[in-house]
DNA sequence: ACTAAGAGCGTAATCGTTTACGGTAATCGA
DNA sequence: TCGATTACCGTAAACGATTACGCTCTTAGT
């Protein structure tokens, strides 16, 4: 591998001034000392070895960003966001899927602290992630998506920053829409009991259900992640309960349903009304008589993105939690429930 | 930030010594000052540096991973694909995002060179992409999707992997299938002209209506990304020229085109048979009466990966090129074309 | 009792780069 | 002519880890 010292001996001068020419400190240099320099790199084809630098300067200029899959469009569009950021600040993002396991967490968040990483961004497994030892090596944390505690279990104050959705409030507004179209017997499919988004989920629907007098109905709320094979019979149940309207988490869930509701000779015009929590690209075109709420996902990633980067140049100020909110689409011109068959 | 000699220093043992007891060297220490050595890293809350291992073991373990672009689904379960195979070996993975865009993919490349990475994975934007510095540096290279010159512009050999899925295969048997049904005016919607992989979809599509004596009708042919926008335009004047057919590249477009029939007042069981040469997991829910191939993007991942692992364990070995073969998925009980409106 | 072997450990070089510090020579001002 | 300033550049010390080499001391073998 040819190195500094390589260029510096044929370039007859020190490695320092080398290193000065190459890294375009100015007014160090005689100009004709630059060109002979620059021209002995190009000519052996010197490639600067960023171990050796980062080593000497003490950081790696890159972010670890973990979030449980790649393979949810929202994350796709969020990890975009935050790419797009780094790079315009000169940083690197290196990805890793936690698929919500703590091993692996564990495993990425070691593997930041070694390698020294500028920051990390991620959407923590659960409460008690072990980020105590990055803040300590002065790495800024970001928490994505779900909230961390700013104190730290042995009591000491954390500074990181929290990015979060509206999820309640999203789903609220999304149940209240069903209200006013004139649905009253909603059923909600909110995810897993488990997850903290899917319970907020619910909550919000609970609430607008309570604000309109109306009582919840725990046999039109069913708590699962709702598959393909799951969805024929959660549909099915949900109306010969009589649902009227259905609220969904996500576009899988929502596709789970109109599938059902086709193999039961139903659509969504003659059938009960649906609003999904989140919506993916193609469910306007699949869709487009249904009510979602969109997700400001890149957005996402650029928030959380820049106040990583308002940490690493001031890294005193206070934690924050910012929130986004989602935006509500409306079919045009719908009408209200239509009769079961 | 505590070091290796700090803890040293504490444990009463020489940097040699703290580094083969945590580094788990057999017989090298004895079970005494293994123990203290690790009791005083704990108590110190040692994080070994990389940066400076890196430097001294010369390689960085990890991998760079460049892909047009995270949003696409089959790019995601690729990468799964990798990490996996990387993880179980030890290695990490740093993933890009090119865009297709050459200057983001140079940028991208430079930083592998820089960081030494161990292996490079990459779908390339063109023929003609920089690696020969890299396969210079002894970093591995393997070319996904897309095939590169096994020798370099000025002559040189190269030693690179290429794995290909069979795009122009896919799309003969896709268009043979049609033309099985009973169809006889199949239109072609394989993406852009200017697109290496979506030419060979038109290539396949062209060699099944010769095999069995048809004419290519161009006006029945469409090169562009057929968006949600321009499907409607694009879907009514196939049906225009009496088209009873439409092989579609990929999902998107197939969404845009069943929505198009929809919007006409027609579906895919009163209307042109169509076959999508990829299939995204919600496609078979969405329109279970579709034909569609599958492409086993996972196990993409997987064989580049170890591709890539062979390579780092001998060098030398010959180029080697693999093609995974798609797989096609008719519905069941289907039946010939129907009759225009 | 003397040698050989081997266990256990320390010294110091090394990886490639950056940069504080100091030195030399040229230039300028008075 | 002398001192001060400045432009240019080299020396060498870091950064944190690994590891070749050699040393000491114990143990075993003869």
């Amino acid at each position: 591998m040819v190195t500094i010292a390589d260029v510096a001996r044929r370039a007859n001068v020190s490695t320092a001034t080398v290193s000065r020419v190459l890294n375009g400190l100015p007014g160090q240099a005689s100009e004709e000392t630059q060109q002979r320099v620059r021209a002995v790199a190009r000519e052996l084809q010197y490639v600067p070895n960023s171990i050796g630098r980062n080593l000497r300067r003490q950081e790696s200029r890159s972010w670890t960003l973990l979030l449980p899959t790649i393979e949810n469009p929202f994350v796709t569009q969020l990890s975009r966001g935050i790419e797009d950021v780094a790079q315009a600040s000169g940083y690197g993002v290196l990805m890793g899927n936690t698929y919500d396991d703590p091993e692996k967490e564990r495993a990425y968040l070691r593997e930041a602290e070694m390698s020294r990483a500028s920051g990390v961004l991620l959407t923590p497994t659960s409460d008690d992630v072990a980020i105590d030892t990055l803040l300590d090596l002065g790495v800024p944390v970001v928490s994505i998506l779900r909230p961390l505690p700013t104190r730290s279990p042995n009591g000491a104050d954390r500074k990181l920053d929290i990015v979060l959705n509206d999820t309640a409030e999203t789903s609220r507004r999304g149940t209240q829409s069903l209200i006013e179209r004139g649905c009253r017997r909603i059923a909600c499919l909110p995810g897993l009991y488990e997850d903290h988004t899917d319970r907020l989920r619910y909550e919000g629907y609970k609430q607008a259900l309570e604000e309109n007098g109306l009582e919840v109905d725990l046999s039109l709320v069913h708590f699962s992640s709702v598959s393909e094979d799951l969805a024929p019979d959660v549909t099915r149940r949900l109306l010969q309960r009589k649902a009227d309207a259905i609220l969904v988490a996500n576009s899988l869930t929502a596709l789970g349903v109109i599938g059902s509701l086709k193999s039961l000779g139903l659509d969504l015009d003659h059938g009960p009304s649906l609003f999904s929590c989140d919506s993916a690209s193609w469910m306007p075109i699949l869709a487009p008589q249904m009510s979602t709420a969109r997700q400001p996902a890149y957005d996402f990633g650029t928030t959380a993105a820049n106040l990583l980067l308002d940490r690493l140049e001031n890294p005193s100020i206070d934690p924050r939690t910012t929130v986004l909110e989602s935006t509500i689409h409306q079919p045009v011109g719908h009408q209200g429930p239509a009769t079961g068959p």
